[in-house]
DNA sequence: AATGAATGAGGATTCATTCAT
DNA sequence: AATGAATGAATCCTCATTCAT
């Protein structure tokens, strides 16, 4: 078991070794004060991007000392660590789900979209880091486990898309991972300048993204 | 006059008043010597990110120490300003170009979709920056002139999309804004996987989008 | 409360807005560490001057590193501010101290006098500063509240000259405004070159200063 | 001849040892333009202090690149330098020939005193040099021969003050040293807030000064 | 007489992290 | 669990000075 991470499931690789602080229960729940840490910090590290967040400002936000945070976490690193894994596994298990469920190629597809999209409110921070930050923490070797569960993710929605295309419902001459690619950053870069309120929900905005995924911008 | 930038174009406010160093020629032109400095830092920049770049790696690039550096630029701010400004100084000419010939909706939409995309390999560092760094820059007052210019592009689009909507060519239930963001992300948010080489160059790319973003996914 | 003072007394404006550290204790004490810490910076201010001494040098002083002195002062700068706070209000409460006592003119007078004197070695270093860096230090935004307590000092004093000329026994001839600070600037002068020790002890110097400026260097 | 200075005589110790730039000719004519860059660096030391002073404001000032001032100078201490030693030069022949002159000694001492006044308004960057920046300047080897001056200057008053008190003219009672750097003291450090326009001339200001100085500011 | 580029030494400051209490 | 003090390495930037042109 990892010293950071619950699920332990969308690690591809538990670096071990240490383990010299905060294990969770065998019953997978951690303290309320370190999840009430990882929230104050994912907020922070959204608003300011990973770097430019001070391990002293995720104190500061949780009214202790900076040295304090060092009892629940073995560095920075690993606080978004725990958020960026419990996204991905999150995530992942859903996409699992929806492929095991079956359905048409339509269905499915529509499945994994709206998945994503779903993601979008309860893991924005997250989303948003790997946005803004992901071209730094790639150069982390702690870190690559999440690109090996990326290429997990893009094989499920390349089969899908595949599926369909074989089904006759999706148009034969698209590249299944360019388009796989271009609904995937579509959505998620809508973190950017996404508001949930404003009378803009995340209902309409997956309503809009879809219908211009499925048929274009021409009238046919 | 600015310092840091050569077009003052896409720059919305000039902000005077600190100038100590390096204003360009009445030619317009810079230095060589500069404008090689700042395609060196682009490239950093765009490989580690802003922040995670020092100044001592520009330096150590460019086999100067770093401290010369700033016989060149005011500050490290000051290079990515030069870079992002350049990258919008030309978009935004090239669009306005783009309306001004006019053309069928399609056409000028077409034009604006290609101009993007041919942005994609001269300012691919510029682009790769304002995609994971800008959540940091954008907290720079300097760069606020940049919010502006991007709405500037953004009215430019939606004019576009509006004028194909009422020529009966786009779909009428289509939001204008949310359209143009979708599009304007997903050809951007690229830079960070797309690899000219290999076989899948910009047209390919360019051509794939554009049949996805018009006619979408599905048979019809 | 400002997180650079103590007294805040002496200063005009409570600059907010920062103050990521230190706050005194409710009680008003500051830790001994870092009373510690602005006596050494003082001692070194007064021999070396503002500019020229180095934070590391400080630091050393103390038998720590650079870094570490951040950990109890915001910068240099505040270090400086609270030597100088701290001189002011002390200052200042005596002088109101003596005016509210009330007595005749030249008793009020003698006390400005004696008060001033007074400061001389236990402030030696803040007075020293403010002679020597405070044509640096009056350009920082920072220290403008010294300038009011400054004029405050001032006002009391030509309060005091008036009266003395009032009651006849002042020359109503001088200037009370340049006779304030004729007398001003003698005694804080003096800390460039009077050493306490050498036979010459503040009280020879304060009853040869009070003599001339009584009564002249001529014989009635 | 040294490098710097064309006088000499304020000068105790020659320090030779180059010459490589502008040794003036025989004639003690120095060039106009470095002249003029003597008087706009003493401007500025004045008003930003010496070491707040940099040598690239310097240049700013007189249209040229920094490293262009080291055509005219060897380094930016020679600049104060002979900003300083044309003072020193100067007051010192003053005082020199008005001891020579002779007269009572109140004569003597009113000399004195008016050539200090006289050196205000020509010298008063020198002067505020030597406020604000003696207490780091005097730590360079080269600005020792200042402190030899000065002495000399103190051994000519304190003669005129003891000719007075011989005379019967001056109180006895006073020590000589502490009576001269009171009045020294008095009317140098009057650069710091005294400006000549705005109805307060220095002729205003000296029969001030000397009257108190004389008859102190007691009615007798 | 001046430029333009660079040096090199240092300066204040930041910040993740450690650790004794 | 948390404090308070400190570390140590790095960061951006400054500036007097040099020198080939």
């Amino acid at each position: 078991m990892t010293t950071t991470t619950n699920s332990g499931r969308a690690r591809a690789s538990a670096r071990e070794g240490g383990g010299r602080r905060r294990a969770r229960g065998a019953t997978g729940l951690a303290s309320e004060r370190r999840d009430h840490l990882v929230k104050l910090a994912a907020e922070l590290f959204a608003k300011k991007g990973f770097q430019a967040t001070t391990v002293r400002e995720i104190a500061d936000e949780a009214g202790i000392l900076s040295g304090s945070l060092y009892h629940h976490f073995d560095s920075k690193e690993s606080i978004v660590d725990e958020i960026l894994s419990n996204f991905f596994t999150e995530l992942m298990a859903a996409d699992r789900a929806a492929l095991e469920q079956g359905g048409t190629p339509e269905e499915v597809l529509a499945s994994l979209v709206r998945i994503s999209f779903g993601t979008l409110e309860p893991h924005r921070a997250a989303i948003t880091v790997l946005q803004n930050d992901w071209n730094y923490l790639k150069g982390l070797e702690r870190f690559a486990y999440l690109i090996q569960a990326e290429e997990e993710v893009e094989q499920m929605w390349i089969e899908a898309i595949k599926n369909g295309q074989t089904a006759g419902l999706f148009r034969p001459d698209l590249d299944p991972r360019l388009t796989y690619r271009m609904i995937r950053d579509t959505i998620w870069v809508s973190v950017r300048w996404f508001q949930p309120n404003e009378g803009l929900d995340a209902k309409v905005l997956y309503g809009h993204y879809v219908s211009v995924l499925l048929d274009g911008i021409h009238v046919h």
